[in-house]
DNA sequence: TTCTAATATGCGTATTTATGAATATTATAA
DNA sequence: TTATAATATTCATAAATACGCATATTAGAA
């Protein structure tokens, strides 16, 4: 119906979906950090951490704080979290899902097209 | 952290940021539908919808049902649905405060700079 | 079998994105 | 002012994705 809000929505997901961003959130999720210390935790040097902390910026995902030289991130609004918290919750329940497959295979293997 | 976690959870953002897809899943809201009323519905054409079909149903987003030559979808795990719902709040959450943004620059205009 | 409807897949192209290296900016200290 | 630390931006390249078109598959009817 609302192409404007399907695009925006669109573009939120797309902002969720690298691994270094959720890791970013992740890190923030108790409270805020320097760029610098989120750079060191997850390793990564720190213009890509800068980079992926501006994209996060412009979506509104995260806020900042400045205090001398140092800019600290925090997480703008729980409900991104709350949305996260959801995905992983789908994403423990596929994997339950294929547990039980495959212990159902090793129990009753081949029925249908061999034996 | 556990660095394939973030891989997966990024996967299925991914897979969620696309507006042809988001559109889809609020076709799917209230009940299954055939892939020929998707296309009739969104006024794309029946390869694009079946590719997006087939993005989600292999990351277990919707499942499908045959029956004679239609092939119907649904949503997989109604906590996708969940998490798109508070994305939405997000979206409305910051769309109410860029108002509030604005009203505020209306009524006191360029006092820092100019003024 | 052949014909038709519904859905799925392969291909080519154009657009988007992540990353590291180098550089620029910003704020504080000397 | 100059020097230094922290953060941001620009640029180039490489990888992933969406779309339309054409074609293949699948299921049922004649």
């Amino acid at each position: 119906m609302d192409r404007l809000l399907l695009q925006r929505h669109a573009e939120l997901c797309q902002t969720l979906a690298s691994p270094v961003r959720l890791e970013i959130l992740g890190l923030l999720r108790d409270g805020e950090q320097r760029v610098g210390e989120l750079a060191a935790q997850t390793g990564l040097n720190q213009s890509n951490i800068s980079q992926h902390l501006t994209v996060l910026r412009h979506k509104g995902i995260v806020a900042t704080r400045r205090e001398g030289t140092n800019v600290f991130y925090c997480i703008a609004n729980p409900k991104i979290i709350q949305a996260c918290d959801l995905i992983r919750e789908v994403l423990a329940e596929q994997a339950s899902q294929h547990a039980q497959l495959a212990r159902a295979a090793r129990h009753a293997p081949l029925r249908r097209k061999t034996a």
